[in-house]
DNA sequence: CGGAATCCATATCGATACTG
DNA sequence: CAGTATCGATATGGATTCCG
């Protein structure tokens, strides 16, 4: 349930609730790629969906709408035949994006060393991957 | 200049895998919770189930068992009754916290704005998500 | 205290088919 | 081109119970 009433929050060390909340925005499988590819500027939906490897359709507008509904982007659409539609980051949508920057490069980073630390965790405990 | 003549607007993908990647570590419901409340310092099991409210045990002991795998933080066992163990950031977990910090800033600035964004669509559209 | 194991509800996502 | 609708597989997460 989404209980909006946030009025009696005590204020205590950190509001625990309001983080998780950011991750119903972004922590979904696509929404991260959907901003950073907008970063470079305005995509129609087939330029995205082509951009974004292994998206499917259904993936792609789910996320689209999620994102126009927070606020993230907008959707811009020409009636024309054949149709043309247009997606863009709003001024929020890009300090997520810059807020977001740092994570990604902190992947970029330390994905590598996430694979090592795996294995040498699986390899320890005897997990599946290596076996006896 | 341009080696390629029809190179216009590629919209090309930078590297798609490893992007997602990072969400698969701390895209979850709870593993940023996790490693905020570390930020703080070693914290014991029920410390961290108290301090993250609405986390369920077994939720906290998948997030930490994850989180350990990943070398994002340790894991130490004082074998004594009652048991005693601590959890604590590796440095890369530290790393971690730190470039997950301005998503949860951004979070704090943004989500009432987010929330307006919500209630405008939704009134826009008639959408069917507060109900009537 | 700090889990592990089981059961079950829901959320998420992909594939496919159809539409204006 | 840019969707919508439906279906089913799987992932996720909560509640409960038990155990050293």
């Amino acid at each position: 349930m989404t209980a909006r009433d946030d009025e009696a929050a005590p204020t205590r060390q950190h509001d625990p609730c309001r983080t998780r909340e950011v991750l119903d925005i972004v922590g979904d499988k696509w929404s991260l790629l959907v901003v950073r590819t907008l970063q470079e500027g305005p995509r129609r939906f087939t330029e995205l969906k082509r951009a974004i490897d292994g998206i499917s359709q259904r993936m792609l507008t789910v996320t689209l709408r999620s994102l126009e509904r927070d606020g993230i982007l907008t959707r811009t659409v020409r009636n024309v035949m054949p149709p043309h539609v247009s997606y863009e980051l709003t001024p929020m949508g890009r300090t997520l994006q810059e807020a977001t920057a740092p994570l990604l490069e902190w992947s970029h980073a330390y994905l590598p060393h996430i694979d090592a630390a795996r294995a040498e965790y699986d390899t320890r405990t005897g997990s599946p991957t290596g076996r006896s």
